[in-house]
DNA sequence: GTCTATACAGGGATAGAC
DNA sequence: GTCTATCCCTGTATAGAC
């Protein structure tokens, strides 16, 4: 924001790179060599900050989810119709695709089950579980108010949002064309007023 | 189906064990070795059907698309409401899912994509359109039977439509929790009458 | 069409010096 | 905290015998 240009320490030059590659290519996509390229050390001084690939994907986990939970939070400050909030929550998932060469990390990761230790799962049902439950809010709040038609149950409609938002993803990252992911939530938009 | 069990040539058998590999495990979770142990031949064996390993990821997504294609003119075939075939569509993306260990095979290559080669890339374009277009057809005849409600824009409800599914899968798969699919589903089905 | 043997690149991880 | 050097494993792919 308005601070100066910290230093960034060597730690978190490590989670950046890690998370931009594991969103563009994939958790199998990258390796220890390439992060000690990207970040200008060897690859053995990797493993003092992170002991284990293991130990980095639980990491990056851990802060993705926190980062979007205050995302979400932020979203809750400054809107405060359901329509808006939903209209925010969307067009972070748009931000989060990079024209269509970046997923969100969650999806990336699950994408990958196979290689994934338990931790690394257990926080991904921490992720769905928190983005549920806020997208929840979010429809309750639109039913309310009256920004968002035909919501039923929220609950449900948090379930096939977030479904949707991470599909959408899948299919614009596959393709690099962003007008799959717009085609695929322009009904669910359809329904804000 | 009525016939006698035929005795799987190699290069089949190559095929159903990468299928059944690649989607349980994604694209990079499969190899050469383990292909060879399954089939109960030597890894350099394999070469001889399939060159390299993109060559017969082609044809292992050119296989998926057939067959699903063949899948939905069946279900054309055996039902004739807008209902009855979205809900057959949305039972082929259940069975799929084999509780929560497998993904359909273009969700799993969408996710890998940093490894795939652009042939397999291309294929998976065609699986999606084929797929969009005979949505939409389901979509279109619910909408004129009057089987699924409030039906608007047929090609948007595809979009919409097999996002969903797709991301209702990887959620589902993620935490081997089929009632992840159901609940993110069942605003859609409740559409239907 | 399948085999053995091997090449070669890349992965994650460790030991020990500085 | 970073380095060099190295280990061991696994990946795809090839050569040539049978």
């Amino acid at each position: 924001m308005g601070a100066l240009a910290m230093p960034t320490d060597t730690k978190t030059a490590l989670l950046d790179s890690a998370e931009r590659a594991a969103r563009s290519q994939g958790f199998d996509g990258f390796s220890y060599a390439d992060l000690a390229e990207d970040v200008g050390i060897r690859k053995a001084s990797i493993h003092h900050h992170f002991a284990t690939k293991a130990a980095l994907s639980v990491a990056m986990m851990q802060r993705y989810r926190l980062g979007l939970e205050s995302a979400c939070q932020q979203i809750d400050d400054t809107y405060t119709s359901g329509r808006d909030r939903l209209l925010a929550l969307v067009g972070v998932y748009r931000d989060a695709l990079r024209g269509g060469k970046s997923l969100c990390l969650c999806v990336s990761f699950s994408a990958s089950r196979a290689s994934l230790h338990r931790d690394v799962i257990a926080e991904i049902k921490l992720f769905r579980l928190m983005m549920l439950k806020w997208i929840a809010t979010v429809f309750e709040l639109g039913k309310s108010d009256g920004t968002i038609r035909a919501v039923s149950d929220p609950e449900r409609e948090a379930a096939a949002t977030l479904s949707l938002l991470e599909g959408a993803q899948l299919a614009a990252r596959a393709e690099e064309d962003m007008a799959l992911y717009e085609k695929a939530l322009s009904l669910l938009l359809d329904r804000t007023h």
